[in-house]
DNA sequence: AATGAATGAGCCTTCATTCAT
DNA sequence: CATGAATGAAGGCTCATTCAT
């Protein structure tokens, strides 16, 4: 019996291996040619696969962009979560934690393209509306450690979440910025631009107000 | 010789004309299909004219995007300009300037598609670096109006070059995430939060410092 | 040994039995989504197997086809023998059980479609010349209880066997013409023009002649 | 001005020659392996074209097959016609253009296949409503010949529209059946039963009855 | 200047079937 | 007996672009 279930986990564990090296390959074909110019056909070969056997893995390309997507949040929550453990002080805290966020996206261009396909529009049918709500949650979850340190340094909960997203707005414009080039443009720096906003951001809860 | 030269100038005034007519159809086209929708087919078609004959005008498919993209840039200088007039006060006009950059693009999401289309990777040979610095060029512009007051309530030049660049980026981000959908995710108004942020901005140079 | 039979005997009703689970599937499947949208895929999953299994049961997409032809004429035959149950005079067993044939593939388009499909070209592995005989003395049997009448009334065997094919296709053209919707245009109804065949067919031989 | 228009028509019937090619190829693509097994690869192929060459001349796989109907429908109404000259006798002419109907699809199988596509249920896209009903009317054309002979013999206009009907009716039915080689298998000859049905009809309305 | 024609590569997806395990 | 995996061919169609005329 034991022998049994032994395989089946075998199995399951190959199966699962398998997954895994068509979502590598779909990861590097999109690193490689973006969203628009990763095609089935490019991951099928890319991962030893006729195109036809993808969909045993996959149901659709939109299930395949959201796997990536998803995979690429736990990255990001795992890059936060990471960047807060040194701080010591509050302020160090808050500021480690957001710069967690910038930064990787700063590192990994391609999953700032992939967190805001949506720009362009996916299919609503690729992205079923339980995944987009817990892709979305975990979008959130990336600035819990920062909302914390609001909470912790006086703001209000109302205060916080407003706090919360303007700082996610202006370190996603930062990004965009710099992605698109413009930062050279402007000649200024990002992460620079960045560390300020949330230096600020410190100021106007932790310390006595005029 | 001079009757030549008239013939060449009208000949290019003709050439002018048509080129403006499938530029016309383009910007017609692109609004209604979105820039991926838009094909060369459905743009020639609404010119009254065959596929190939857009090339005589356009080299390719990138340039009708940066031409549209120039012209979408000087309607926003405009509205930028606009945004300002009525204003009487130092404060309402560096919240009246900034708003209009953040409407423009909030009221028109097709033109922020169009601004953000090189996220997705245009062609570099669509682009030419002419022409790309001239767009950089009259983005840059449609901050001046905002730069001004911001020099004239007593920022540095450094200062108000840096301010710029985060307000921008503040703007940028929070069009995009409202564009995303990602504002209701967060349940904030990206207007008020702007608006905050504008406003905010005034205070750290418009008022005495504790 | 006998046990041996014994396990055989009931390997054997195992199997007949989940060949039964594959057909009910395909004939679900079948009523559901037309021969053309019926898969192997579907079908199997339909019965709780994967797509290999069913090749267990059946050889090819085509067997199943025909499997479901049979049971269908078996059906066919049924509905035949008890449209004449009731009727009491020969003219109104004749018409009863012509009508009786007319009105099963008139109530079941499916069948109609199944019956026909060698006309699309089913594919001659599919259909092994003694499964065809069989289907083919099994669509001649669904004529035997109008053939008697004939005879009864009169008519000679060749007459009969005539008349009967004449029939068959006078009805197999109506239902043609009403399936694919000729009989809208031509402005008719089907059944009447069938019963008038009928009834003359019976006045043909069931009364003096002048 | 003659030289322009006389080149504006020479490329016009360069182009009425591709799409004929086209239409060609399409026929005998269609010809060899049936409906489902003609392709637009297929078609493009032996025409010599690409596959998106196809698009250029035909909008859809659906609109060559309208087209193939649609010629088909033409030739069966020359042939009707043709049938119908050399009769004398009103009775020879009914038997003769009814026979012509009949002789056209027996001879041409394929034929038969296209014009009960709709069997297998065309796209309603593929065919407009506004071709549809051209190709009825065509269909019902050619049963006129024939419609007029029953009125000249006397039948009322509601009667001949009936009697035409059950005749398209037995018609479509016995071709079936010699199509699916069900007459084989009832020992009976399609045409013999076809004029019977046809002699029969004539009498009903051509000799005083008793 | 413009057309009409054509290319060729590409798109995502589905299918019946096979076969090692 | 059944699975899970994979094949390979095919499906209709769209696209930006080119080029002879």
């Amino acid at each position: 019996m034991s022998t049994e279930i032994a395989r089946t986990e075998r199995q399951q564990a190959v199966s699962d291996h398998r997954r895994t090296i068509i979502f590598d390959a779909a990861k590097e074909v999109f690193q490689e040619h973006g969203l628009e110019g990763a095609s089935m056909r490019k991951i099928a070969s890319r991962a030893g696969y006729t195109p036809g056997a993808i969909y045993f893995y996959y149901r659709s390309k939109e299930e395949i962009y959201g796997a990536l997507l998803a995979e690429s949040l736990e990255r990001l929550n795992q890059a936060v979560a990471a960047a807060g453990l040194q701080a010591t002080s509050l302020r160090e805290k808050l500021i480690a934690s957001a710069l967690g966020f910038f930064s990787f996206y700063a590192d990994n261009p391609r999953d700032l393209d992939l967190g805001f396909y949506l720009f362009n529009g996916m299919k609503p049918h690729g992205l079923t509306p339980e995944l987009n709500r817990r892709l979305n949650r975990r979008l959130h979850d990336a600035w819990a450690p920062t909302e914390v340190v609001l909470l912790e340094i006086g703001a209000s909960p109302q205060q916080a979440g407003r706090e919360i997203t303007a700082l996610f707005g202006h370190c996603a414009g930062l990004l965009l910025l710099q992605h698109t080039g413009r930062m050279k443009v402007f000649k200024q720096n990002a992460v620079d631009l960045f560390k300020d906003y949330a230096e600020q951001l410190f100021h106007r809860y932790g310390e006595h107000k005029c």
